[in-house]
RNA sequence: GCACAGGUGGGUGAGUGGUUAAAGCCAACAGACUGUAAAUCUGUCCCUCCUAGCGAGGUACGAAGGUUCGAAUCCUUCCCUGUGCA
């Protein structure tokens, strides 16, 4: 078994669950920071633990240009490598396909991409996308896709969402031969345990159950190198499967049907926020869901804004992810419970107060919205680091009282009671 | 005192007779950011007025005079700064 999912508690559409993986539960729903180069700009991996994250996302493309997948490997996976103990979701570089826009070719077999590191060209096909994320070793990885641009005529997104769907058979076909090629697969890959300390235990564990609320993972004891990783032996990676289909919805609805016949144990839907309006990417998410299997885990990619998270949770979101406040963080944006602050902003230059006076996180208990304000205004590099580690404890945070209102099965007072403080 | 080199908008620094209210950079101010080519990007940044525009006036390149149709740019004197020599 790779993962598992179970569903628990409902609320109207929306559903709180666990996600098994090979490196411990995850509770949905989940906001999954994004660490592309297997770091979450400016914040260390065991700040990470203690705010609770559950999950990260990693990203294909880049680990792939740099430091490269062998190397990764050899450093025991991204786990071993990052020296993350939880779970990890790996990108395919689909999302580059979009994104690096002037820097690709698109064809039938796969994209050539240039580099935005040097200039040189590489090819990446579903094949080639899914061995470099069974190299790679995170929990989960997603099917190589085409994510569809805004806008696109209907001829050109059906073209789009049917290579798509050619495109997750392959990575599916691919991945059942090579699975077992991961670098944690089995007993003779299992990371790099620490010399001198083969007690080195396992840490998050089903059974165990991790430990999501501050309590240090144990990963590597002080003052011992090398990238001890929690083992999981006979365990494999799970492999997602992406919805296309742009904005229409019977295209969303095809892509579903042919995606689930491939037959993943989860499946994303990309090709969102990215450019449309907000009132569309509900309407498609709320209707691509419809078709998509209750039992399963559903990944919303690449999304959104506090209030748009809590939004797509209440309509059976199960998974999320977003660059936004972790990039934002870094551009002096602030989400908090009063709204959005920017803290580079004149006016917050002699402001005592916390930055949300109702945030319990370390940036909130003890600094001032003036001295944030004065790192910004600095350049100094902790001014990186608070704001992220805030932004990224108020989605933690409020991903908590969603699963938390779920559990109480509000699910009439949903969103009040998910901000139950003033609204932003 | 003498000899050089300089004095440009908040800072720095281009510009050496005419699309120059004056490049660029920094600072300042505002905005953007949604599967991360992002510690990034965009806009504003002398004053006043309005019909808010590649609009109208005004002021501005140490100071004062001068040459010229026209000067930040050329000339004169003065003031100031740096360096060297006394």
């Amino acid at each position: 078994m790779s993962i598992r999912f179970h569903v628990d508690a409902r609320a109207g559409a929306a559903r709180a669950g666990r996600l098994l993986t090979p490196h411990g539960e995850v509770e949905t729903p989940v906001f999954m920071p994004v660490g592309t180069a297997a770091t979450v700009k400016s914040v260390p991996q065991d700040v990470l633990e203690e705010l609770g994250v559950q999950i990260l996302l990693g990203n294909t493309y880049h680990l792939y240009l740099r430091p490269g997948v062998e190397t990764v490997r050899n450093l025991g996976g991204l786990h071993g490598f990052m020296a993350w103990p939880r779970a990890i979701l790996t990108d395919s570089g689909g999302f580059q396909v979009f994104s690096l826009n002037e820097l690709r070719k698109v064809t039938e077999e796969g994209v050539t991409f240039r580099s935005h590191l040097d200039g040189s060209s590489h090819f990446f096909t579903p094949e080639s996308a899914t061995q470099a994320q069974i190299g790679l070793g995170a929990d989960i990885i997603m099917a190589f896709d085409e994510c569809t641009e805004y806008p696109a005529d209907r001829a050109r997104t059906k073209a789009s969402m049917e290579l798509t769907v050619r495109w997750a058979a392959r990575s599916k076909k691919y991945f059942e031969e090579h699975k077992h090629e991961m670098p944690w697969a089995g007993d003779a890959h299992v990371g790099t345990a620490a010399p001198g300390c083969p007690e080195e235990r396992s840490s998050p564990s089903v059974e165990g159950g991790a430990r999501l609320d501050g309590e240090k993972s144990g990963l590597r004891p002080e003052g011992q190198p090398g990238a001890a990783v929690p083992t999981w032996t006979g365990k494999t990676q799970s492999l997602f499967g992406i919805i296309q289909g742009g904005m229409d919805l019977e295209l969303r609805k095809e892509s579903a049907e042919r995606t689930i016949e491939i037959g993943f144990p989860g499946y994303a839907i990309g090709g969102l926020s990215v450019g449309e309006p907000r009132e569309r990417t509900r309407e498609v998410v709320q209707a691509t869901l419809e078709h998509l299997p209750a039992d399963k885990p559903r990944y919303l990619m690449g999304v959104g804004t506090p209030e748009e998270i809590v939004e797509y949770a209440s309509l059976g979101v199960d998974m999320m992810d977003c660059v936004l406040p972790t990039r934002a963080a870094r551009h002096g944006l602030l989400f908090t419970s009063e709204g959005k602050v920017s803290i580079k902003q004149a006016r917050y230059t002699r402001d005592e107060g916390p930055l949300d006076p109702n945030c319990g996180c370390r940036v909130c208990r003890r600094y001032s919205r003036g001295y944030l304000r004065h790192l910004y205004a600095s350049n100094e590099v902790l001014a990186q680091v608070l704001n992220t580690l805030h932004n990224l404890s108020f989605y933690l945070d409020t991903m908590r009282r969603v699963r938390h209102s779920i559990r109480l099965g509000e699910e009439s007072r949903f969103l009040s009671s998910v901000w139950s403080r003033p609204k932003p």
